[in-house]
DNA sequence: AAAGATGGTAAGTAAGCACTTACTTCGAGG
DNA sequence: CCTCGAAGTAAGTGCTTACTTACCATCTTT
């Protein structure tokens, strides 16, 4: 087998074996078995295991895609559909979560020793998170469409039940004993509480000031299903 | 020092080095030199290593009282004041994670390593969770207060606010670089996200057919501070 | 066919690991 | 004073770990 094969088959076993039994949990002779090799091939390829370890979090950086959240719902922010921009995010990194669970695993151990992929996953990514959608946020609240709370609160409360049900499903309930949605009604679902919250419609609203794309997107209100 | 000390002193010192280093990545050595004593103490109070580890979810899990949530909510929800039993709930957690920031970083751990306690953790006070908060929030729907959506999916978006939040402070930024708030301060802004969403108003919502202490107790609206 | 790069291994090594053994110290009770 | 059990340790034991060395086999190039 040729050398550059090799080297991204090793990496993506070691990537399995890390992120279900952690750095330290996991031992070179179990990573060179799962490759069906020698342990001196896995040196071969990689000076240290440390060095493996970061081979992967680049890989998983930059060769997974790891598309920026922003590129999902670009259009839907040109036009201001405050549906399309909160569930298609939400439904775009749940699905992201779905087909590569390793990924929130592999994050949530280095967070826990304190690896330095969890400084760089928040400079980078979390923290553009908040930038463009706290953007948007503060740009729908000067339309006067939304409320005047902290974008960055905003943020944080939808982020949450987004990466709160991923972590979900992937670490604690794999069966979905508790709730076993799609991925498509949750991010439905969790739109419709951010926007307008659990409480009851009393009021028909149609003395809308100021239309907006939301208000012709938004649905006459959701039923149980 | 008599035995019963020295036992609890090593489980407290290993517990604080498990909670960072994880169960694999702490060694019994260490322990016994961040307690003082010699590895033999330490194998002369737990027979195994994994031993002391259930010995630690045990303490966590009864000891450290972990008391049930919903004794922390229990007046707000007979008198149905719904701002009151969300934002009692999220404070309380809220504050027991900060106070035992251990608590969430050995659970994780637990729940990486597939370890029993997650289990045991998710059939006992989670599903607890969603048991008592659900019942509420169906009781709330048939009042007419609350809007008719799946109430897991309610509990899942509310708790993933609160556990998102806590995961956030004790885990990804500790700085709160991003977002620093109270707990006070957040308990209140899920609730208001959860209750009424981002939405501006735009009606003035007069018309309740069904008067509710939510209601009574509902503010004007939020502002930004 | 010689030379050498390439992909691979068997058999190490030194350090680190969980756990043990054989021993000391010391305060209380008869 | 002596004994006896509880608190404590120094120095292991055998196994596992990350990492190395020395060596093979099979191509390609000249």
């Amino acid at each position: 087998m040729p050398g550059e094969e090799r080297r991204l088959q090793i990496l993506k076993v070691a990537m399995r074996l890390f992120s279900h039994r952690g750095f330290r949990g996991t031992t070179t002779k179990e990573i060179a078995a799962a490759a069906g090799v020698s342990e001196a091939m896995v040196f071969r390829h990689f000076a240290t295991k440390e060095d493996l370890y970061t081979a992967i979090l680049d890989y998983k950086a930059c060769a997974s895609g790891m598309q920026n959240p922003r590129d999902l719902v670009a259009d839907a922010i040109r036009v201001k559909d405050d549906r399309a921009v909160f569930e298609g995010l939400a439904h775009g990194l749940m699905c992201h979560h779905q087909n590569d669970t390793e990924f929130l695993r592999l994050l949530t151990h280095s967070a826990l020793e304190e690896h330095q992929l969890a400084d760089m996953f928040w400079e980078t990514t979390v923290r553009g998170m908040y930038n463009f959608l706290g953007a948007y946020i503060r740009e729908r609240q000067h339309d006067g469409v939304f409320a005047e709370v902290d974008t960055a609160i905003v943020v944080r409360s939808f982020v949450g039940m987004i990466i709160h049900h991923s972590l979900n499903n992937t670490l604690w309930d794999k069966q979905r004993r508790i709730l076993n949605i799609s991925n498509e009604r949750a991010a439905k679902e969790f739109t419709n509480i951010l926007l307008y919250g659990i409480t009851s419609p009393v009021a028909s609203q149609t003395k809308d000031k100021k239309k907006s794309v939301a208000a012709k997107t938004r649905p006459g209100r959701r039923a149980k299903n």
